[in-house]
Parts: structure tokens; sequence; C-alpha cells
DNA sequence: CACCAGGTCTCTC
DNA sequence: GAGAGACATGGT
């Protein structure tokens, strides 16, 4: 990616690779606002002002390094999506999100908004973690953190059913919890299996949550988070079957290999933005 | 009223 | 291990 730091900061030359929108608007992050010059974004206790302009973007940020790394700018999208080209009905699918970037998450804040993710919708998920922010984080000028793990532990199942997070209210209180007293996020070296199985030991983080987890802190990429857009997507590639989730999923991430989770994000912000698949070689 | 939204848990066989 | 139901909440 073609960048460089100036006083004003990170820029972005305009660029195939690189769209604000279509970074933000493809599912994997919450906590944004939109402004008339570009968007607030907001990660654990840090955030950044991304502004567009006609021929460039420009990341305004004290941490820029930090950005640097959480929008994945040192890697080569361009080669990612000539590689994934070759699979059918790619070139419009991704033609269509082409400035899509998989973001490098914090773990503890991704397993949290997962957890609230599950069987809701995205504006409702995002109303919910602004109350969480508001409600549990550390005031930061005008924004409010994403909490400490200490805090949300010391919140009951109440306080969480009180800022919207329904049934999963429980669910997060013992997540919490086992976040709180030690459980472990280190996955390095550990096979995608392993790691997922881990992960699902926290309640609340079955495979759909775990492998968002993975894809969106761990930069796991061979892995294929399987929602219902993305069943619609497969029921169409390769023909609605009784097959369970999970096996849609373990068919799809052995059918892009390693570049599952880039293929995913793509497909799934075609799917979402109401374009109906057609399968036509 | 039913159905859907970035599903998971529990219970049963 | 696979297959039903339940589950909070708000929108269409």
């Amino acid at each position: 990616m073609n960048y460089e730091y100036t006083s004003e900061g990170i820029r972005i030359n305009k660029s195939e690779d690189f769209n604000a929108k279509q970074i933000l608007e493809c599912g994997q992050i919450f906590r944004y606002t939109v402004e008339n010059d570009g968007f607030n974004i907001y990660s654990t206790n840090k955030t950044c002002r991304l502004i567009c302009k006609k021929h460039h973007d420009i990341i305004c940020t004290n941490n820029p390094k930090e950005f640097v790394h959480f929008f994945d700018l040192n890697r080569d999208y361009g080669e990612i999506k000539q590689s994934l080209m070759g699979y059918p009905n790619m070139k419009n699918i991704i033609s269509h999100g082409s400035g899509i970037r998989i973001l490098n998450q914090n773990p503890i804040e991704m397993i949290i908004s997962f957890i609230i993710s599950a069987n809701n919708n995205i504006p409702r998920i995002q109303t919910i973690i602004e109350k969480l922010c508001f409600e549990c984080g550390d005031q930061v000028n005008d924004y409010y953190a994403f909490p400490e793990i200490k805090v949300l532990n010391s919140k009951g199942e109440l306080f969480y059913r009180a800022i919207g997070a329904g049934y999963r209210a429980k669910y997060l209180v013992n997540t919490v919890d086992a976040l709180a007293n030690g459980f472990s996020l280190d996955l390095q070296g550990m096979n995608i299996s392993s790691a997922r199985k881990h992960l699902m030991k926290l309640m609340g983080v079955g495979r759909k949550v775990a492998d968002c987890i993975l894809l969106f802190a761990y930069h796991r990429t061979e892995v294929f988070p399987t929602d219902t857009w993305i069943i619609k997507y497969y029921d169409d590639l390769f023909g609605a079957t009784n097959i369970s989730v999970t096996k849609k999923a373990d068919i799809l991430s052995e059918y892009y290999g390693k570049l599952s989770g880039y293929a995913q994000q793509y497909i799934f912000y075609y799917m979402r933005s109401g374009y109906k698949f057609i399968n036509k070689n």
C-alpha cells in the first residue's frame, strides 16, 4: 500500500486497494461515526480521524504506527484480489468492494462485540456496544474507550440486559469473568482448529463468532465466518442442501484456502449491499 | 401477525 | 455428533 507519514497524518494516495467507506461498512468494525469530510474510528482506547479528499485520504492520529497496522497498510491487497479473481463470480464481487481491507483489531474487543453480534443486526449491535462504552469505558476527550475487562467484570447480568444485550447478557457475564481471570488469548503457534476450539470454550462463542475473532483480531485468513448472508451465497453457489452451517463453513474454507477470510469479506459486503448473487461462470 | 438480523446454548437421542 | 427449540430486541 502506498502511504507516507506527513505532518497532517498518514497520507494514503487514492488507490483501488483502500476505500474508507467499504472498510468500515463491511461489518468488521462497530465503533465509528460518519462525518462530513470522513469518519471517526475507535479501537480500544485509541482513535483516529479518517479524512477523505479527492486525490488522497489522511489518517489523523496520535498513534500513527498503531493505525498503520490497524488498517493493514503493509499488505498487498492487489495480489490477494488477483488470486481470488480465479474463482467463479469473484470478479464482480471484488469489483464491488475492491477497497476493502481486513483490520487488525483488539482480541477482547472482538470477543465482546461478536458475542453481542449473534442473531442480531448491525445497527443494534452498534447501539449496544456504544452503550457499553459509555457506561463502562474511560472518557478520552470527546469519546469513550472500550472498557477495561475488570470494569466489565464488576457488572452483572442485569446491567448487560439494561444496555440491550438481551439473552446474551449471561454469556457476557460468563466470558468477561473468564477473561478477567487469566483465560489465555495467546494463540501463537496453534493450528486453526486448536485455536478455534480454545476460543469456543468461552460462553457465547460458537463456530461463527470464533471465526470472526480469528479473522478480525488475529488475521487468521484461513477461516470463513459463515452467517445467514454467507449461507445465501453458499446455497446459490453450490445449491441449497440440508447440510449443517458448520459443514458449509468447512467446505467454503477448504475451497478458498488461505484466502478464505478475504473472500468472505468481499462476498459479505456484496451480498449485504442488496446484490442478488447469480451463479454464472 | 410472521420473519429476519454477522448464532449459541441446552436438551435429547 | 446431529437435530429441534428457546432465546431478547427492534425493524419491516
